[in-house]
DNA sequence: ACGGAATGTATGATATGACACATTGGGGTG
DNA sequence: CACCCCAATGTGTCATATCATACATTCCGT
């Protein structure tokens, strides 16, 4: 598969490489990624690869330790928790800025976005996680404030490896106007009410994914220090996990 | 001198050195950065120092251009408006949460830190920052948040590059009790008033900020997209900048 | 004397290779 | 059969060398 992605230096590609297969779901959670085996993929040295992968370890992605290995990060209950408030920091600042300085296209654009991913959440479930996404990251982009946009934006690459392996869970109440119920708060243009309705559905996803990763966390807690190479063992330990669901 | 720090790498112990300098203000901002410089002063290889100064480099305290050089990075406006931006969202967040999940001695320990940053802001200018920076840091440890507490310190070793070059500004108004008035509202435990509180004491710093680094944004849109390696130009572009102060 | 092009020099980017350490899986011992 | 030790393999880390590029200096033409 050659990249479409032309890259200014090496590292750069291989990045973009190596980002894109996580966030795809190509490489689940606790996967163990060879820097040789990637720069003969790619057809480089790996040491433009391992600046890559030094790269994504400081965004969380990746979690290494020195001689034994580099795998995809799989989170704790803290790192879950913690995640989300910064999350939700960001994210009501960026509500409260929309709320005072957004254009009208911008709140006009936010709506139309709220209602078609309101829309997915009960029909395209596989379609509904992009759409959500550019629904924040439209919002962001109304707070006309780039630094707290890339903020936001690195906490959705984070997040996104969580659950491009989950399966989605359609049970129960798929709670309809949810985010047109939001966005209205927003558009009003109170910054102190748009900030609240913020904060309160970002806390809702949390417990939303608390729910979800619950499995992963006993796998963390299986995998332990020690960074399996061979798949036999890793396999082994998932099915472990999953038998305790 | 020798580094007090031991690393268990050597690209750790690059970091931890430069980013020493950087924050006593060893180094000005623009001022050039050589790589074989700094590993020929450590000894050791340049290309652990490499990856030291683009670790920094992502945490914006560094900017460099392929095969031009690599300098203390001077910002923008728009920088110093972004980083107070996400700043404010973080510590006020911190804020909700240290009102609500703070232990007595939390509570007590911040009140004191405010007391003495207070009283320095009067007397002893030169430990004024470091004691700021402290009351700070504590009120996150009691948020209880490791993430939240490091992505704040994030911001704060950013901010604290374009201060160690500024003089002190103790002209005018030096508001006694500007922190124990905060800090008050935070210890009784209303998290709304609490973020208040501390977004305001966020704003009012960030205006601090834009008038003392403003001849600065004359001194970033001479030295242009030139790495200058020599100090002479270096100095000139200074003073011209200084002259229009 | 001044301005612009050619040369020299320093820088970052990358490749290759050597090294120390962690994990692995088998074989020996209890 | 369970446990532990140890060579084989794989990994990250670092050093040295080479290359393409940007900056600095010098020299020449005006």
């Amino acid at each position: 598969m050659k990249e479409s992605v032309v890259a200014s230096s090496l590292a750069a590609e291989a990045y973009a490489f190596v980002r894109h297969r996580i966030l795809r779901g190509e490489l689940s959670m606790g996967q163990v990624i060879s820097r040789r085996k990637v720069a003969a993929e790619l057809g480089m040295s790996f040491l433009p690869v391992s600046e890559a992968l030094l790269r994504l370890e400081f965004e969380g992605l990746l979690e290494s330790r020195p001689r034994a290995g580099t795998r995809v990060r799989i989170p704790s209950r803290e790192d879950v928790r913690g995640h989300y408030i910064v999350r939700e920091a960001l994210e009501a600042q960026a509500a409260r800025l929309f709320a005072v300085v957004a254009t009208p296209e911008d709140r006009a654009d936010v709506q139309k976005l709220a209602a078609r991913v309101d829309a997915m959440s009960v029909s395209d479930a596989s379609q509904y996680l992009p759409a959500h996404e550019k629904l924040h990251r439209r919002i962001a982009e109304g707070a006309r404030c780039p630094a707290l946009s890339s903020a936001i934006e690195k906490t959705h690459a984070l997040a996104s490896t969580w659950f491009c392996v989950t399966r989605q869970t359609s049970e129960g109440e798929p709670p309809p106007r949810r985010h047109q119920d939001l966005v209205d708060i927003l558009v009003a243009g109170d910054p102190d009410a748009a900030g609240e309705a913020m904060r309160q559905h970002v806390a809702r996803s949390f417990e939303n994914a608390m729910e979800r990763l619950k499995p992963y966390f006993r796998l963390r807690k299986a995998y332990g220090k020690t960074f399996f190479r061979s798949e036999k063992r890793q396999k082994k330990q998932l099915i472990d996990a999953s038998a305790l669901n």
